[in-house]
DNA sequence: TACATATGATCAT
DNA sequence: TGATCCTATGTAA
């Protein structure tokens, strides 16, 4: 699930849910029991999103949270919901609402300080409210290396992993071989517009839809099935929804990446 | 019951 | 480049 739009999803959700509130939390498995004691009882003053990454600012600490590859947050009403599960390391309640929050590569607390040196590291969030695409761009044009590998730095833009950047380059017609310097200024304003727009769509769904309802042969409302949603991740052999080129597959900054070889060039 | 897999990132070599 | 960490789910054995 996590990419950056995930990630500014739940900041909205557990804003709404447990903002302002004074919060109970514990840890249901253990391993963050010392953490979750300094946050139990205090207020949650606000939960925001940069790129990847979740900060829930307390009155007295900030919480640090990166889901990794297999993180996941779970929001539950205390009544009817199901109780956490034995892997959940943190659960943070108020008002008969609960967050459970599994599987995390990162858990910490930190400092206001400390919150800002890691949104220090990153580059512009395609989800900010006012984002800098001049940091996006002027980071493009130093690299030489590909695009498609340029793209997952989180230092370059903060927020696209691999399901995006295959499809954000297939939507913008761009190899993802190709070198990030390389690109015509106009290419490198198309893929920075073309990101806020995806991410801000799968924000609005809760999740990753690229695809144009139009062009399979579906009315714009009503929700895509699962197989028509992307038109290139995961699809390798498999017909290019535009031009019926069998999808390329490859291995590029360590994963695996997909594109359409006569609509990308 | 075991294994493979996953939209991530870090650290060792 | 490869190993590693974290959890949940689906498939194979």
């Amino acid at each position: 699930m996590p990419e950056g739009h995930t990630l500014h999803r739940q900041a909205r959700l557990q804003q709404r849910a447990l903002g302002g509130r004074v919060v109970r939390a514990w840890s249901p498995q253990g391993r963050f029991a010392d953490g979750a004691a300094v946050l139990d009882g205090h207020r949650l003053e606000r939960v925001t999103a940069h790129g990847k990454h979740l900060f829930h600012t307390f009155e007295h600490v900030v919480l640090h949270v990166h889901l990794g590859l297999v993180g996941v947050f779970r929001l539950v009403t205390e009544a009817d919901g199901p109780p956490p599960t034995a892997g959940t390391r943190l659960s943070l309640a108020a008002d008969g609402v609960r967050v459970d929050l599994a599987g995390a590569t990162t858990v910490e607390l930190t400092t206001r300080e400390g919150m800002r040196a890691v949104r220090a590291r990153l580059g512009p969030d395609p989800l900010a409210r006012r984002p800098d695409p001049s940091r996006f761009a002027a980071a493009l044009a130093r690299r030489r290396a590909p695009i498609g590998q340029v793209l997952l730095d989180q230092a370059v833009v903060a927020g696209i992993g691999n399901v995006y950047r295959a499809e954000l380059l297939f939507l913008r017609g761009i190899h993802p071989d190709r070198p990030a310097d390389r690109l015509t200024p106009a290419e490198v304003e198309g893929l920075w517009q073309e990101t806020v727009t995806q991410l801000r769509h799968g924000l609005r769904l809760g999740r990753i839809v690229t695809v144009d309802p139009a062009e399979v042969g579906r009315s714009r409302r009503g929700a895509l099935p699962d197989d028509l949603r992307l038109y290139v991740y995961k699809r390798e052999g498999q017909p290019c929804r535009r031009c019926g080129t069998p999808i390329d597959s490859w291995l590029l900054g360590g994963r695996l990446t997909w594109a359409c070889p006569r609509c990308q060039r």
